[in-house]
RNA sequence: GGCCAGGUAGCUCAGUUGGUAGAGCAGCGGACUGAAAAUCCGCGUGUCGGUGGUUCGAUUCCGCCCCUGGCCA
C-alpha cells in the first residue's frame, strides 16, 4: 500500500511544527466547503483535493454540485472525474490516491487541502484503514444469492462462527457489512476483527489541520439542502439522469447511481413516482445524508469546528505558515 | 341552502363494540475499516376540529357550530 512509506511510528517523525502539512475541509453536504475552500484557494498556494465518493465519477456533476471546469482550470482540484459511473471507486482506492496527490502537491512545495464530506474517506485518512483485501464481486454475487433465500441473518449467523467479534458489532440485517466481513474472512482466510487491529494512520508523519464546517443550526441546512435542489433541476439534473440512464449500461446497483438525487430521480424516470415526490424525497434524503455527516464530525476529537461565517482569508496566514516548512 | 363523506402525530392514514391511541413517511440520536451520497440500530403525549349533553368515565354515542371535499339545487 502507498501509505506504508508514511506510515512509520510517531517516534521516528520529525518535530510536529517541522512536518509537512495537511489541510482537511470537512462538513455536512450544502455547509458550503466548496465555496469556502474556494475562497481560501483565491489567495493560498493550496490544491485541492476532493475527499468526495461521488465526484470521482465523470457524468455526475450537477447533481453532484461539483465544481465547474472554469474553476478547475483556476485552481488545481484532484481526484475529480477520475472514474466511468460504470466503476467502483473504494475507500483503499480515496487512500492511495489521495496519498499520492499529497506527495506531489508537497513535491510541487505547495500546501494540500483535501476538502470534501465522505466521511469514511477522511477518517480512512486521519485514521487509517486496515490492509484488507479487495472487494471479491463473484463472491458477493454468491453471498446476495444466499441471502435471498435464508436472509441476512442466516449469514450473520455464519459469520458469528467464523469471527465472532465482527459479528457482535454487526447488526444482523446490516448486510452490507456481513457481506464484508464473510468476504474478508473467505478470501484472506483471517477475521476481519483481526485484521482490522493493524490499522496505522497513514498522516501520522504529517502535521494535520482538520476543519470541520456546520453551520449554526440545523434548520439553516435544511433550508440550503432544498434551495439548491431546485437549482439543480432548474440546471437539468434531470437531463442529466436521464442521459445517465439512456447509456443502457447502468443500473441502480451501481455505486454512482445510488447517490442521492440520481437514485431518487432514476426512479421517477422508472415510473415509480411523480418528480414532484421524486424531488421530496431526494431532498429528504439528502437532509438524513447530513445528519450521518454531522454523527461523524460530532464524534471526531481531533477536529476544529468551523463556523461558515469566517473569513477564510482569516486563514491564510496558516496556510502560508505551513507552506515554509517545504521549502527545507 | 339541502344531502353525503371526512376532520386523529409535521404529512398520509389506521383504531378505540365508551376506560384518553398507533403504523408508514418525515424528523431526532447513534453506529460505521475497499459500495459509504452506502448500510444498519434506536426514539411515538398528540387540546383524537370546537362546544354542550348522556355517562362513574366521551376521541368513541347524541345535539349544535366551524372547516374540507363531493353531489344536488
Amino acid at each position: 500500500m502507498s501509505g506504508a512509506a508514511h506510515a512509520g511510528g510517531a517516534a521516528a517523525a520529525p518535530a510536529a511544527a517541522d512536518r509537512p502539512p495537511v489541510f482537511l475541509l470537512t462538513g455536512p453536504t450544502g455547509a458550503g466547503k466548496t465555496e469556502w475552500a474556494l475562497r481560501l484557494a483565491q489567495s493560498a498556494p493550496v490544491e485541492i483535493i476532493s475527499v468526495d465518493s461521488a465526484l470521482v465519477y465523470r457524468g455526475l456533476d450537477i447533481g453532484t454540485a461539483k465544481p465547474s471546469r472554469e474553476v478547475r482550470a483556476r485552481i488545481r482540484h484532484h481526484l475529480i472525474d477520475i472514474c466511468d459511473a460504470a466503476e467502483s471507486y473504494s475507500a483503499g482506492r480515496f487512500l492511495a490516491d489521495a496519498l499520492g496527490c499529497i506527495g506531489d502537491i508537497h513535491a510541487r512545495c505547495r500546501v494540500p487541502l483535501l476538502v470534501g464530506g465522505t466521511m469514511l474517506y477522511a477518517r480512512a485518512l486521519v485514521h487509517g484503514l486496515a490492509p484488507l483485501p479487495q472487494a471479491a464481486p463473484q463472491l458477493r454475487r454468491e453471498l446476495d444469492a444466499r441471502a435471498a433465500e435464508r436472509g441476512w441473518p442466516a449469514l450473520h449467523a455464519e459469520l458469528a462462527g467464523l469471527d465472532p467479534e465482527a459479528a457482535a458489532r454487526i447488526a444482523p440485517h446490516d448486510r452490507q457489512r456481513i457481506q464484508r466481513a464473510l468476504e474478508v474472512c473467505y478470501t484472506a482466510g483471517q477475521p476481519i476483527s483481526r485484521l482490522q487491529r493493524a490499522t496505522v494512520s497513514p498522516l501520522s508523519g504529517w502535521r494535520v489541520r482538520h476543519w470541520m464546517l456546520a453551520p449554526r443550526d440545523r434548520a439553516q441546512l435544511h433550508a440550503r439542502i432544498a434551495r439548491r435542489f431546485d437549482a439543480m433541476m432548474a440546471e437539468g439534473f434531470l437531463d442529466e439522469v436521464t442521459a445517465l440512464r439512456d447509456r443502457g449500461d447502468l443500473t441502480v446497483r451501481h455505486a454512482s447511481m445510488r447517490a442521492v438525487g440520481y437514485r431518487q430521480l432514476w426512479a421517477h424516470l422508472e415510473g415509480q413516482f411523480t418528480l414532484e415526490e421524486a424531488g421530496r424525497r431526494a431532498v429528504a434524503a439528502t437532509r438524513q445524508l447530513a445528519k450521518r455527516q454531522l454523527t461523524w464530525m460530532r464524534a471526531e476529537r481531533q477536529g476544529e469546528w468551523l463556523d461558515p461565517e469566517t473569513d477564510p482569508a482569516s486563514l491564510k496566514r496558516d496556510i502560508l505558515h505551513a507552506q515554509a516548512v517545504l521549502g527545507f
